[in-house]
DNA sequence: TTCCTTTCTTAAACAAGATTAAGATTTTTG
DNA sequence: CAAAAATCTTAATCTTGTTTAAGAAAGGAA
């Protein structure tokens, strides 16, 4: 049930048969609906959470309404607010669930405990957040070095059944344009 | 010497008086000169740098020749290139002193023995980690609801000293735009 | 002081992408 | 199946910011 989280702990470090049997009650599984709320604006963030399978969004609402997608994340990706977490504020952002997921849960609360009882698991988050952070800077080169088009050229070559998996428009607006510019971008060649 | 690194280790883990004995001797200081180079495009790097005093920027060179900044590190911030030291690669960026400043060097080489004898670094790096990708995170979130105009007045009421440490060229290259732009904002109103 | 380099400004012509306002198509739901 | 909701497309007009090409200040170094 847990197995996809453990095979990805077990890609960064390693643990004992014991140490898996520790970690396990902190943990919790849970469905989620396509477009049911894991977060939203205005909560607390209370967990760190990993999809197991399914596809995942964090937007926030512009002043003039339209929402503005910070972060995907499928399956064996972590997502939260860490700004809201870590200093309990409410969340600027609303994570929803994209299509039908399953997550698992860790929660904020039981965390510190966990990393006394594992500490490898310090280890394990210290290592995908130097990953995720790279990812994000990696990200802002993009958004600077490229047009509308050549991002949407880029991301599409590098990730093709993500595109097939998520709405045009959210794909629009996580890069960064709006939907008549893809739709524009996209009739310009097949 | 090192005390404003442990100044900030102590913000975020405690170290006992034999912990920071042990680290001392895996850490080296360095005085860089502004303009001085502490990575450049194409070498593979192989440290974490704390920013003791000083400022340095991390950046790139576009296709069209001009150099877009990525990242600023000023006091009590670290800057590295985490995909170029994880993979082992050869570096996208340059990282160079923007004034005088004074480094602490953590190699990458002996960083995984230090963890070993200290764990408690472990956990420091993962919430600092937590806190710089959450940072990066929040970065896109402006470059996405704002206009250069926006984002040039949002920085520079947030970061007024900073804004008048390094040369506006540069401000304009991290905020997203040319610096004939922010001539023409900063000429809009006083 | 004088030259040389670095940084900053101005303005005109231009391009990328937003906005607005339809309408067309697809998917979902009763 | 029919109706409603969600998604995608097209095209005209408008904005923000780029490009190009000067020249003006400011700061170092000899």
């Amino acid at each position: 049930m847990f197995s996809p989280l453990f095979q990805h702990f077990q890609k960064y470090i390693s643990l004992t048969a014991e140490e898996e049997e520790i970690i396990k009650p902190y943990l919790q599984i849970s469905t989620v609906a396509n477009k049911e709320y894991i977060l939203q604006q205005g909560q607390i963030c209370q967990a760190n959470y990993f999809i197991a399978n399914g596809c995942i969004r964090k937007y926030f609402t512009t002043d003039q309404g339209t929402e503005q997608i910070i972060q995907f994340a499928i399956d064996n990706w972590w997502i939260t607010d860490y700004t809201s977490m870590d200093f309990q504020q409410p969340s600027l952002y609303t994570i929803q669930a994209v299509e039908e997921s399953v997550i698992i849960v860790l929660k904020r609360s039981i965390e510190d405990e966990l990393f006394r009882k594992v500490p490898a698991l310090e280890r394990y988050f210290r290592i995908i957040l130097q990953r995720a952070f790279a990812a994000s800077l990696n990200r802002i080169h993009y958004i600077y070095s490229f047009s509308g088009e050549e991002r949407y050229r880029h991301f599409s070559n590098a990730f093709p059944e993500f595109v097939q998996r998520v709405p045009q428009y959210m794909l629009a607006s996580y890069l960064g344009f709006t939907p008549e510019f893809l739709s524009k971008i996209r009739s310009r060649k097949g």
